[in-house]
DNA sequence: AGCACGCCGACT
DNA sequence: GTCGGCGTGCTC
């Protein structure tokens, strides 16, 4: 019998081990074993039993031509192939990889420059197979439909531009393989019945849909609104489910009962061999963007993806990713571009700019502009929702002693600590916290300034200017309790509040029919940060914010600040995306940000600033004498903040022509900083844009 | 991750 | 002369 050899993949990430072994294949199991199963093998000095996966079979003769064989020293040795040992067997306990899950694992390991075990254990967000356990239900089942609201959505017909987009998207699909789509759509503009309506059309025709939302929050509603149209044909996989329950969803996708598969960003790992359509709702949403290793681009993978299983990709957005947008519309229908300029519904909330520097020149220091509080009032009295967004949780967020000059701040985070209801001051970046203080820490003076509103402070306002409202309050503090978010959102879409006060939780994707005005209280704590994204990001949220209002009934919104006359506040007034958009691609052609260059941008970090400061300086040095292609290189400059938990951060960012080459520098980066680090107290990661 | 090998100090 | 510390390096 002709013999076989598996090269495997460890499934143990340390660095000495992100390479491949080769096994010989018993007899046995030749006819079973498939590439990217998992199997068990002897490892080691001691032969000790371990667990990994199959990267490929190869004969004798393919497992000669292999680079590995001929550059590999252990297979140098004449008889190191009679040396080889036997696989054991196949781990039945343990899901495998189907074939397109094993090449979005190579394509996230090269992609991504990650370990291939992590990308291996990435595409497998369900690992462990469960004993069917007969109490464990269906997670699908708790979400019930209310059947006088689906009669009242099925009655509801697609308008002509719906209708439009969703038979322009069918046609090219029935015609091409793989194929890409831009929806740009403004708020309650009814993206979502257009989806819908593409979905049905797939089911039809026996395949298989991916539908990724931002946040797990956002499943319940999404859900609700498959579940109407498709009844139970649906499954939800997210990281707060147990492991009982994932498997169930995840059997269910598999075996092909279910077509639809709704979830965040790792739902793109679902195991369909027959996938028709991705989906990617809120695209420009952060959440997309994987912080750990691989630090993946859910959009990028899917592209990967739709293309090897011949798919249709669908992206939508109120306010797409300014690179996607352009995209879209400069690259001769790669990404096919669809625009829905009408709110389906109602019509778009009027906006209003206030200037709080004008609201202290006539004498009032309150948080809250006059106009503000006359609204509030007006809406109040018409038993009308109300929602107000403050960027920041606590109670006061910056303590300054007037004696000496001393900030309070955390003494692990380079940021200062917030004072709660409680009585605590505390850190929000690593949960240290202090009784309050009477007296200066440094001096001991009692001349203690406070300043700076969050949202507890705010919500205690609201009480005082509004003492017959109902006042509800959403931020991390108030939702610590399982099914925390659920309770208060639940609570407020059952009119049971009146003013709903929150952090960027309150304003992601929730339809509140009854809320007429939404106020942004400090619009521009929003506005800056040091990245070159920072308007586009802030016009997002803006736009978020100000779309809660008026879902149903006429709504309005009031955004204060003290930098009013910003471009993007101003666009967020006239709520027009696309003057915003011509704006910020003349500033990233000027000063070559993306899409106009490639930005490999370079994290490094370590608890030892001073030893930091000198890695980074050599490998800027070291970058600049590889610099063959005229990149221009950034920094090193501090991350903002520059400490957490006490290790510091730094970045590097090099401006490529071409994504090769940000991919070259970071491959030679990486080896830098691993040769010149031997005792491996830097930490280094890195993203491309 | 484990395990063995190996080169130095404290003990029978 | 030997037991054991854990630094270094390898595992098909």
């Amino acid at each position: 019998m002709k013999e076989y050899f598996a090269n495997i993949i460890v499934d143990l990430s340390t660095d000495a081990l992100n390479k491949s072994f080769v096994y010989k294949i018993p007899d046995d199991l030749i006819s079973d074993l498939k590439p990217g199963d998992k199997v068990i093998f002897p490892f080691g000095k001691g032969n000790k039993e371990s667990e990994g996966f199959v990267l490929e079979i190869l004969s004798l003769e393919q497992l000669k031509e292999k680079n590995f064989y001929k550059n590999d020293k252990y297979f140098k040795d004449s008889n190191a192939i009679d040396k080889l040992k036997y696989i054991l067997r196949i781990a039945n306990n343990k899901i495998a990889a189907n074939e397109i899950l094993l090449k979005m694992a190579i394509f996230l390991c090269k992609e991504y420059y990650c370990p291939i075990q992590i990308c291996l254990n990435t595409v497998l967000p369900v690992k462990k197979i469960v004993r069917k356990n007969s109490r464990q239900i269906d997670a699908i089942s708790k979400y019930k439909v209310n059947d006088s609201l689906k009669l009242q959505r099925d009655e509801i017909e697609l308008n002509e531009e719906q209708k439009s987009i969703v038979n322009d998207i069918i046609s090219i699909q029935n015609d091409k393989l793989f194929n890409e789509h831009l929806i740009y759509g403004v708020t309650g503009s009814g993206k979502t019945e257009v989806y819908i309506k593409i979905i049905e059309e797939n089911l039809k025709n026996n395949k298989q849909v991916i539908v990724l939302i931002p946040e797990i929050a956002l499943t319940h509603q999404t859900v609700i609104r498959l579940k109407e149209k498709f009844s139970e044909n649906i499954a939800i996989i997210h990281s707060r489910m147990s492991e009982g329950d994932k498997y169930i969803q995840y059997k269910k996708c598999e075996s092909g009962e279910t077509k639809i598969l709704v979830g965040p960003r790792s739902a793109i790992f679902a195991p369909f061999e027959n996938l028709g359509l991705v989906v990617i709702d809120e695209v420009n949403d952060s959440s997309y963007k994987s912080e750990n290793a691989p630090r993946y681009n859910t959009l990028d993978v899917a592209r990967f993806r739709c293309k090897e299983q011949n798919a249709t990709l669908i992206s939508l957005s109120a306010t797409p990713n300014i690179d996607l947008y352009y995209n879209a519309n400069n690259k001769d229908n790669i990404i096919h571009f669809h625009k829905l300029s009408k709110r389906a519904n109602s019509i778009l909330p009027l906006v209003t700019l206030v200037d709080m520097k004008n609201e202290i020149k006539n004498g009032n220091y309150s948080i809250f502009s006059r106009l503000l509080v006359d609204k509030i009032n007006d809406r109040l009295s018409k038993k009308e929702q109300i929602m107000l967004y403050m960027n920041r949780r606590g109670y006061n967020t910056i303590f300054t002693c007037k004696e000496c000059g001393e900030t309070y701040k955390c003494p692990h985070c380079d940021v200062a600590l917030v004072s709660h209801n409680d009585g605590k001051l505390r850190c929000h970046y690593c949960g240290y916290e202090i009784n309050e203080p009477m007296l200066c820490p440094n001096c001991k003076s009692d001349d203690i300034e406070k300043y700076g509103i969050g949202t507890e402070k705010l919500e205690e306002l609201c009480i005082e200017l509004f003492p017959n409202a109902r006042i509800l309050r959403m931020d991390r503090d108030t939702t610590k309790e399982k099914d925390g978010h659920d309770k208060i959102i639940e609570k407020f879409a059952n009119h049971e509040a009146d003013i709903l006060i929150g952090t960027q939780m309150i304003v992601k994707g929730h339809d509140f029919p009854l809320v007429t005005l939404v106020a942004v209280m400090r619009a521009d704590l929003t506005l800056y940060n040091e990245s070159y994204k920072s308007s586009e990001n802030s016009f997002s949220m803006l736009t978020q914010c100000v779309g809660r209002s008026g879902r149903k009934i006429e709504g309005e919104s009031i955004i204060q600040g003290y930098d009013i006359d910003n471009f993007v506040m101003q666009m967020i007034v006239k709520q027009d995306y696309e003057e915003f958009y011509e704006n910020e691609i003349k500033y990233r052609k000027k000063l070559n940000y993306p899409p106009f260059s490639n930005l490999l941008i370079i994290n490094v970090s370590s608890e030892n600033e001073s030893y930091l400061n000198k890695i980074c300086n050599d490998l800027k040095l070291f970058l600049n004498t590889k610099n063959d292609t005229n990149a221009s290189i950034l920094g090193p400059t501090k991350a903002n903040p520059e400490r957490i938990k006490d290790i510091y951060y730094r970045k590097i960012i090099l401006k490529c022509s071409k994504i090769d080459e940000a991919k070259k520098y970071r491959n030679l980066s990486y080896k830098f900083v691993n040769l010149v680090d031997k005792n491996k107290l830097i930490k280094i990661t890195f993203d491309i844009e």
